[in-house]
DNA sequence: CCGATTTTTTGCCCTAGATCAAAAAATCAG
DNA sequence: CTGATTTTTTGATCTAGGGCAAAAAATCGG
C-alpha cells in the first residue's frame, strides 16, 4: 500500500476517478539528499506531496538554524505564508534524504480546486489538520518549559529516534546543550 | 457594508445565491460580554463567524492565563483541534464585549461542505489564512525575543490600542511586568 | 579496523525574563 | 467629584536556559 495515495483518499473522500485526476495534475520530482524545494526569501508557488523520503523546513536567523517542521511520506504541505500571500518565504525546504516529491503549481492547484471538489476537500482537510497540529505547538511554546516541550516531541511524534538531536532542539526552541541536559534528566 | 458578508464573499468566491445558502445554515447568537462560546475541556462542535463584537481564545494552566487569539468582526474560526479530532478543547472562547456570533454545527458544516463548493472553499481559504498567520506566530516564538514579539503585535495587529495589556502580554508569552518594561524601552 | 568527521555531552559563567510585592495611574459607579 | 476597583508600572531578587569551548561518543569512508 502506498502511503501518499492512502492519505489522498482519506483526506479527499474522492472516488478512484477523482484521485486519478489529482495525480494527472502532479509533477514528480526525484531529489537526492540535500536538494532544495524552496529557498528562504524566494517565492513559493507549489504545494508539495511526499511520495517517499523526508524534508526539513527551516530558517536561518543570524547564525542560528531553526527547524520549523519535518515532513515525510504521505504528507501534503507548502510554505503557506509565501504561497498564499506571495511574500518571500520565511523558510527553506530541503531534503534530508533521497526523496520522491510531487508538486503542483499554484495556478494549476487553484484551477483544480475550483473544478474538482475532491481536490478542494483534500486541501481543506490537509490544512485543517496542519492548523490543529500547529495550534498545539504554539500553545506548547507559550506555556510549556523545555522539559515539557521535549516530552511532547518524544511522545506525539516519532522524531527523536529518527532525526539528529540538533533538529529536535531547534524545533522545540532550545539549544542542543540544553536538550542534552533535559534528556539526561537533570536541568 | 457588512464586514462578515464581505469576508464570506471574498473567501468563498461564491455567487449571491451561494452566500444565501451559507447564511441559511447559520444560527445567530446574541451574547452579552463575558459569555462562553466554548469552555476548556469541553468538546467544540461548531464553526463560529463573528458578525459583531470580539471574543478571546485563552486557556488556564496552573494559576496563569494564556491568550491564544483575539477574534473580531468578520472572522471565521473554531477550536480546530477539538473540532477536528473530537478531543477536549485546549482553550475557552469568551466574549470580551457584547457580540453577535453565527455558529454552524459540525454535522451541518460537513454536509454543506460536501454539497456547496463555495462553502468548502470558504473553509479552505479561511483555514489557509489562519495557518499562514499562525506559522508567523510560531516562528516568532521560536526565534524572537520579547521586544521583537511585542513589535510584531504592535505592527501587524492593531491589538495594542484595542485590548488590555494583560491580554497582549499573555499572547506574546511574557509577564505583564516584562511587557511594561518593554514598552518603556528598557529591558 | 582506523583515522576523520559529525553528533552529543559536559562544565562554567552569564543574561533575559520570571516572581513577588507594592506603588502609581487610569477607569468606573454612584 | 470621590472612593473603589482595575490596569499598568516599578523595584528587588531569582532562575531557566543561553553562550562558548572542550571532551566524549558515535558514524563513516576507505
Amino acid at each position: 500500500m502506498n502511503q501518499l495515495r492512502t492519505e489522498i483518499i482519506r483526506l479527499s473522500d474522492g472516488t478512484d476517478e477523482d484521485v486519478s485526476k489529482i495525480y494527472e495534475n502532479l509533477t514528480l520530482l526525484s531529489l537526492p539528499k540535500g536538494r532544495f524545494l524552496l529557498k528562504q526569501k524566494h517565492f513559493c508557488n507549489q504545494y508539495f506531496l511526499i511520495e517517499k523520503g523526508t524534508v526539513r523546513l527551516y530558517y536561518l536567523k543570524g547564525d542560528k538554524d531553526y527547524t520549523v517542521w519535518m515532513a515525510t511520506e504521505g504528507q501534503v504541505f507548502t510554505e503557506m505564508d509565501s504561497y498564499l500571500n506571495q511574500t518571500p518565504a520565511l523558510v527553506s525546504i530541503e531534503t534530508v534524504e533521497d526523496s520522491l516529491v510531487y508538486s503542483i503549481e499554484k495556478s494549476k492547484s487553484d484551477k483544480l480546486a475550483a473544478t474538482l471538489p475532491a481536490y478542494n476537500t483534500l486541501l481543506r482537510r490537509t490544512v485543517e489538520e496542519g492548523f490543529a497540529s500547529m495550534s498545539r505547538n504554539l500553545i506548547s511554546f507559550q506555556s510549556d518549559d523545555a522539559v515539557e516541550r521535549y516530552r511532547r516531541v518524544e511522545n506525539e511524534k516519532n522524531w527523536v529516534a529518527k532525526y539528529p538531536l540538533k533538529y529536535i532542539s531547534s524545533f522545540i526552541g532550545i539549544t542542543q546543550s540544553t536538550l542534552s541536559r533535559v534528556r539526561g534528566r537533570r536541568s
